[in-house]
DNA sequence: CTGATGTCAGTTCCACTGATATCA
DNA sequence: CTGATATCAGTGCAACTGACATCA
């Protein structure tokens, strides 16, 4: 309980805003945000993976076999990101790279047996950090929360 | 447009292609943190404010006068990160710090005119984007999105 | 003494922009 | 030629850890 919300400057602070304002919900994300990557970081870290690189196999998997550029695309960086995490994954022996027979320009990326063995492995803590956070909702409740991020996504990405 | 100010702009790529297993919730939550912190940070860069800035002149805003190390724990960042934050504001004229007349070694920090007008302009802009984001939902999920990610962020700050 | 606080210093991580080469 | 792709290279920001001094 010595991290739980407690009224700070309350004796300190008389006047102005003394009942604090609620929150911005692009606070509320960012705060979410930073420890949910803090948790899952910390529980990759004892396998040897990044959260970066924890991304990209769960996209890879998820997706198949990509371009770097479709990679990049659908974690939302630049290609140039994209690739150095491949780069490191792929000297892990986790991802490979082969030449797409269609195009001569692009390389697709696919999970090794050793990738999707890493995967489940860390999907099991990614599963226990998002048990952790649901711990007072409901399933309902749950996947009404998966909707509504994915209708803020949507409609950012499409502005 | 050979500029490109965003990393990907889902430019041609077929997106018809969902149907591949239900995205994580965190992997969800680290999207969408991640496009209304690029957002955010692009409208903000108009007044020489960073992302890091707008929080911590929030957080001040809504908390009243507040030592260092309780702005660094709202902001759920280290001490040392959020003096160095604090520096540049002060360097700036946003904030002001004085001692705290009951313990010699605090230093209280409150925002300064100057930074009161400044947060007043970059709410607007706070505002637009969340308004974006919101396009599709009505008040009532509003809420209830606010009230699901606090819960998480309480469950998460509690383990 | 112990613990909380502020702050200087150095480090690391991760995404960025720029530039270049290749190919449809 | 134009545009998409991959990738090498350098940059910058924002967080971190460590160390130290001060004070209740």
């Amino acid at each position: 309980m010595t991290t739980r919300a407690k009224p700070v400057a309350a004796s300190v602070a008389p006047a102005a805003t003394t009942s604090a304002s609620p929150m911005r919900l692009s606070y509320l994300i960012g705060q979410l945000d930073r420890i949910v990557s803090r948790r899952l970081s910390e529980a990759l870290a004892e396998h040897g993976l990044t959260l970066p690189q924890f991304t990209a196999l769960s996209v890879l998997n998820a997706r198949g076999r990509s371009s770097n550029a479709q990679l990049a695309e659908r974690s939302f960086i630049t290609p140039q990101s994209a690739n150095e995490v491949v780069k490191t994954m792929e000297a892990n022996g986790w991802v490979m790279r082969e030449p797409d027979p269609n195009n001569k320009r692009i390389v697709l990326l696919q999970l090794t047996a050793a990738g999707k063995t890493m995967l489940r492995r860390c999907d099991e803590m990614a599963d226990r950090v998002e048990r952790t956070m649901l711990d007072t909702i409901d399933d309902a409740d749950a996947r009404a929360l998966r909707a509504l991020l994915q209708s803020c996504v949507k409609s950012l990405r499409a502005s």
